[in-house]
DNA sequence: AAAAGGCCCTGGTCGC
DNA sequence: TGCGACCAGGGCCTTT
């Protein structure tokens, strides 16, 4: 389940591979995904040299002339890069889309479950309609307290739920939901529209803190990206509520408890979290 | 307008 | 050991 620390790591770790070259052809083994691949990419894309490789949101933007490829990793989906001259390139069940660049290398995408996005932009990619009504990135300035503040006034939906709304802020799926408020000391069900902003700038360090660091420990594991299974080393990180139900609090002892919110789980410590 | 629920999909786990 | 039921999850889309 890339959340956005994977995204940023696996972004750092193609970028230069794929920056200044040239794409020399396109492999689609089943365009089935979130929404289905375009076929004409196997046409229009070789040739196209990449200029550079950013990130929007979970969004991977590979930014060619004449257009941006936008991938998504859904929450199965992973990146490898296979050098040329490497012995077993042979895709495997799930390895549905491949990006050949001119000095073979080929970086293919893996997505078992297919919840993941290929798609093409021509113009400005940020125009795109899933990307054009995107919240700020939750490591700019652009997010602070006063935005939540003044976003959730007179809003009665939960705060755990506004968390992971893309329209409040990117990238905080609900992994990072659970933990960020675990560490605001926020009880995942008060309504949004009644956090001051005392609340919020604890919420707020928190989402940049957990972020940071998630993204730095991604790093230590950059080299895995060449010819490996493209999984960085850190998914087995120890969390303080996701996933534990029923285990004790690491801070107070307490029972941590399981609730749905929006059709997903949610994990807090009702002791530490009020 | 806001909020709630549905849906896409596969692999892993669990009970029988 | 096989098999069905169920769950997880991002996030857009539809319904209320």
């Amino acid at each position: 389940m890339p959340e956005l620390p994977e995204v940023e790591t696996m972004r750092r770790g193609i970028a230069p591979y794929l920056t200044g070259h040239r794409i020399a052809g396109v492999v689609i083994r089943n365009a089935k995904l979130r929404w289905p691949i375009p076929e004409h990419l196997v046409k229009t894309l070789p040739g196209l040299e990449i200029h550079r490789v950013t990130r929007r949101a979970k969004y991977l933007l590979i930014d060619c002339s004449g257009g941006t490829l936008i991938l998504h990793l859904g929450m199965s989906g992973s990146l490898r890069l296979l050098m040329a001259m490497q012995p077993s390139t042979l895709p495997e069940k799930h390895d549905h889309f491949d990006l050949v660049l001119d000095d073979g290398a080929i970086m293919r995408l893996k997505d078992p479950r297919r919840f993941g996005a290929v798609l093409w932009q021509t113009g400005d990619v940020m125009c795109h309609p899933l990307l054009v009504n995107l919240g700020p990135e939750p490591l700019t300035a652009e997010f602070n307290e006063k935005l939540l503040y003044d976003k959730t006034r007179g809003c009665r939906v939960n705060i755990k739920t506004l968390l992971m709304n893309s329209q409040i802020v990117v990238g905080v799926g609900n992994i990072y939901a659970n933990e960020t408020l675990f560490r605001a000391r926020i009880n995942p069900k008060i309504a949004a529209g009644r956090i001051g902003l005392s609340r919020y700038k604890r919420l707020v360090l928190a989402v940049k803190d957990i972020l940071t660091r998630a993204i730095k420990a991604g790093g230590s594991s950059l080299r895995d990206f060449v010819n490996s299974d493209g999984k960085p080393g850190y998914f087995q990180q120890q969390y303080w509520v996701y996933g534990r139900t029923g285990q004790p609090c690491r801070q107070c002892g307490g029972t941590i408890k399981q609730i749905k919110q929006a059709q997903r789980s949610s994990f807090y410590c009702p002791k530490c979290q009020r």
